[in-house]
DNA sequence: GTACGGCGTTGATTCAGATCAAAGCGGCGA
DNA sequence: TCGCCGCTTTGATCTGAATCAACGCCGTAC
């Protein structure tokens, strides 16, 4: 299930030669809350890291000595029973601020799907730059907020939908992924595997295929190929979501 | 399954004739970020109601005009499918702070289980709180990541685990309510029903009602009347909780 | 005191989704 | 080009929990 671990490679602090000025991610992260001015400040409390595909870069358990701001490609965040039984509590792009741990270790693991690559802030120096940046903290709280509502909205789905209403609610919200007050996509990659589905959205990998052929065959999505999804009919998919059947 | 609705009892401002400073939730609170000095300033900004049990205080989809402070009581957090299918996303208990939504509706209903009091912020003054006093910002950070990562356990506990699992791991949860760096309870009373339990756990009430009669004919537990529980082998049930059974 | 209604328990049966099994389909390295 | 391996799909069967059903236990209202 795990795929070996590698160590991930560490680039430089970001001050250094490459600021955050010209991070394309800063616009779509808590980073967006420290002004331009200031970024030299930002860029020196990082450091920029990359990972492969299938490599764990946050381990559930192990010290929590840092945070993450992932500044490309996408993980799956997710924690293990000890007979191996996964629960993937969700999937992270470009912007997502992982790590926000009170406690003293990681509660969960995260893992790259597409090549990530992320900034690394020691909690000392995010917790200077808070301290300085007031601005940010709230920025903190508005986003732990926005994920405390969609974890109440998956416990929804993992608790109380059918397989059927699981698929037809994960397709949506993937749909909506990246557009920001803007009209859903109607086509789209998923990057993840049909495992990583069912580990999100508590099936098993056959039933998840499954329900996706008769999503196909009841004419409400197409499936060109396994990566990409087309939604055909967008209105009946929110009804099935909501478990209007 | 919702009962009547009544309209919370407004008892008055805080700051009037009965400040902070005598409250018993405070310290278990957020506000206990808040000096002594200052309590003035959080009793204004506030004002304390009552509600019965089996009132909703909070409803999904409304305004999200205000954010809550409990004070005495309990209640569950809950969201519904408009089919009725109801998912406990949560039970709060004196010191809980809710509401903490960015958009501009509650993402969830809450209603009491025993009688409730609270403390209620409108946005506009809990904004300046927060904009005065930073450590209340830093606070409400935590919570909400504490929060956090008690959602993606349950989301483990929905998505991955057995009828038994789940229901270990309710009544372990439940016997560490409350008492903070200290060993968890051996006895305790539940105070929800097993409806509650059912739909905080993702089961039906004859699930639970049968997994908790087999954990007692187990002499994993006792329960001496149908609220009160005895974790008679904890460690076992510890075991039987992470699935390792 | 008794009738009623909500809650909880227990039993019988059903069923949605898991498990077991096998075969297609690419992509990639030799 | 071929062969292998991981991912996906599809089919057959099984099973854990849901559903359907009945009854016991209280607390409360009359």
């Amino acid at each position: 299930m795990n795929a070996f671990q590698t160590r991930p490679l560490v680039l430089q602090p970001r001050g250094a030669i490459e600021p955050c000025s010209r991070c394309d991610a800063r616009s779509r992260s808590v980073c967006n809350a420290i002004p331009d001015t200031e970024l030299r400040r930002l860029g020196e409390a990082a450091t920029t890291h990359t990972v492969a595909s299938g490599s764990t870069f946050v381990t559930e358990g192990e010290p929590a000595s840092a945070f993450f701001n992932i500044t490309g490609g996408s993980a799956k965040l997710y924690k293990l029973l000890p007979d191996g039984r996964r629960q993937i509590t969700g999937f992270v792009g470009v912007g997502h601020f992982l790590g926000l741990a009170v406690s003293a270790t990681y509660a969960f693991s995260a893992e790259a799907i597409e090549h990530v690559r992320y900034c690394r802030f020691s909690r000392a120096k995010l917790r200077a730059l808070l301290d300085d940046f007031p601005a940010m903290e709230k920025r903190l709280l508005q986003v732990a907020s926005n994920e405390l509502v969609a974890a109440q909205e998956q416990m929804l789905l993992l608790g109380r939908k059918t397989a059927r209403e699981r698929v037809a609610s994960f397709l949506l919200a993937q749909s909506r992924l990246g557009v920001i007050c803007q009209t859903p996509r109607v086509q789209f990659a998923l990057p993840m595997t049909r495992g990583d589905i069912a580990d999100y959205v508590g099936l098993t990998i056959e039933t998840v295929s499954r329900t996706l052929t008769k999503l196909r065959s009841d004419g409400l999505v197409d499936i060109p190929n396994a990566t990409d999804i087309v939604i055909c009919n967008r209105p009946a998919m929110e009804r099935i979501a909501e478990g209007m059947t």
